[in-house]
DNA sequence: GTAGGGTTAG
């Protein structure tokens, strides 16, 4: 990982830069099949598995075809169906790469879904994958969900069974569990493990400051989390734009904006190039503030240092324009972002973006923006369809509200009491054929 | 970015 940015000035000397390669690599030819099933997956993810399951081209029986559907299944949040596809490559000795088990843990991880994600691991065996799987690289995507998720004894324990696996920690071993340390029993514990690890040879990294420096630095130490600073340059190990970025939060969320915002110019004379991640921490506290005049300066600045935008910053500006009632200005700002910079909305952007439409009471917008995020193949959380149906429903539009209860069903998502409770008064209260529709409702959830 | 390079901090 590339700690500093290239071709620092420190103030003092330069510093040796290793220089990640940018070797150009020749752009390979597209398979026409995964291309086929990958358009296939994005308009219906559970098709494109029939499809594949059905034999009906032996072509999608490779790895590149499944994997590319396991990956849009798995973000479409479609789990049955990526259990089905595994079992499939599985069971036919379809070939795999191990970062195809990595890729399907993070996911597992961000679906809050461990066990998921551990009982993955102990099967990759049985998949006809290379030797040496799992990989380092799977182990720690493992560690780090079970972490992320709060099972720190498994991941303890799991991480005493390395050799097992015939693999050998790293830092990033070390400092998941660090992470999983700090979290549960604070800082002094997480120094403590620290302080053993060291012992045990390893070899503290800018990230192990940085998640140590954000940790005191949450909690309102910003006297520690300077000594940190000043602790890592002692080592030899330099901060780098995440360091400043992280300090540069600690003073915000003090209600010390300037002197963060004094600190992002500083750093510059440290040595450390300004990047993205520090306009985007004084651009949230903006946001959070609801100073949306100094949110948008901060944008102009950044456009004039020639530092562009990117899907973090738009994130940023949406989620905040979102919050401030700002709706129909923050879809301008999606469709600008599209426009201009040729960028994709993630799942999140969707999500604050229908959010932000119910907030408004504009249920029909949010539809549409419904319509677009499943369309491209990603999940709304169950709150969000739970607002939809119930402002939908309050707005006596049973059939739409219907249909969003029916995408939710097929993603073993659970309707909210709220949600429920508008759709059955609309029903009955509204409508003349209320009992029938009320038994048509519930007959595919008891069923 | 998840086929084709891309683990931990943000």
């Amino acid at each position: 990982m590339l700690d500093r940015a290239p071709g620092i000035r420190t103030g003092l000397r330069r510093f040796p830069v290793r220089k990640r390669s940018r070797r150009k690599r020749q752009p390979k030819e597209p398979i026409p099949a995964v291309v086929d099933i990958k358009s296939a997956a994005a308009s219906d993810p559970s098709a494109a598995l029939r499809r594949i399951l059905s034999y009906d081209n032996p072509h999608l029986h490779d790895y590149p075809a499944c994997s590319a559907l396991l990956y849009r299944l798995a973000r479409a949040r479609l789990f049955p169906e990526v259990d089905s596809l595994l079992l499939f490559v599985c069971s036919q000795r379809v070939p795999c790469r191990d970062s195809l088990f990595s890729g399907l843990i993070r996911h597992f991880d961000r679906a809050s879904l461990p066990h998921k994600a551990l009982s993955l691991f102990f099967s990759i065996p049985s998949f006809n994958c290379p030797p040496g799987s799992p990989s380092l690289q799977t182990f720690n995507q493992l560690l780090d969900a079970l972490v992320n998720n709060g099972c720190d004894d498994e991941a303890e324990a799991l991480f005493d069974r390395c050799s097992e696996f015939r693999l050998l920690p790293n830092a990033i071993s070390y400092n998941i569990l660090l992470k999983g340390r700090l979290r549960r029993d604070g800082y002094i514990s997480a120094r403590k493990l620290l302080d053993e690890i060291l012992k045990r040879g390893f070899c503290p990294s800018v990230v192990t400051y940085n998640m140590l420096i954000g940790f005191v630095g949450r909690n309102g130490d910003l006297g520690i989390s300077m000594d940190l600073k000043d602790e890592m340059i002692r080592r030899g190990i330099y901060p780098n734009a995440i360091t400043y970025a992280i300090i540069m939060e600690g003073l915000c969320s003090s209600g010390k904006y300037d002197a963060a915002k004094k600190l992002m110019f500083d750093m510059e004379y440290m040595g450390c190039k300004t990047r993205l991640v520090n306009y985007g921490v004084l651009m949230s506290n903006c946001g959070r503030r609801g100073d949306l005049n100094e949110m948008n300066e901060l944008l102009a600045e950044m456009k004039k240092r020639n530092i562009k935008p990117d899907d973090v910053t738009y994130s940023i500006l949406i989620n905040y324009l979102c919050a401030n009632g700002k709706v129909d200005e923050a879809y301008k700002v999606l469709v600008e972002m599209q426009v201009k910079e040729g960028c994709k909305p993630n799942s999140a952007m969707y999500r604050m973006m229908v959010d932000g439409f119910c907030k408004i009471q504009n249920f029909e917008k949010g539809l549409a923006l419904l319509n677009a995020m499943l369309a491209s193949g990603h999940c709304p959380r169950s709150e969000t369809f739970g607002s939809l149906i119930s402002g939908l429903a309050k707005d006596g539009r049973v059939n739409d509200a219907c249909f969003v209860l029916e995408e939710m069903e097929k993603r073993m998502l659970c309707t909210c009491v709220g949600a429920w409770y508008s759709l059955v008064e609309t029903v009955c209260v509204k409508r003349d054929d209320g009992a029938d529709l009320l038994s048509g409702l519930l007959a595919p959830t008891l069923g």
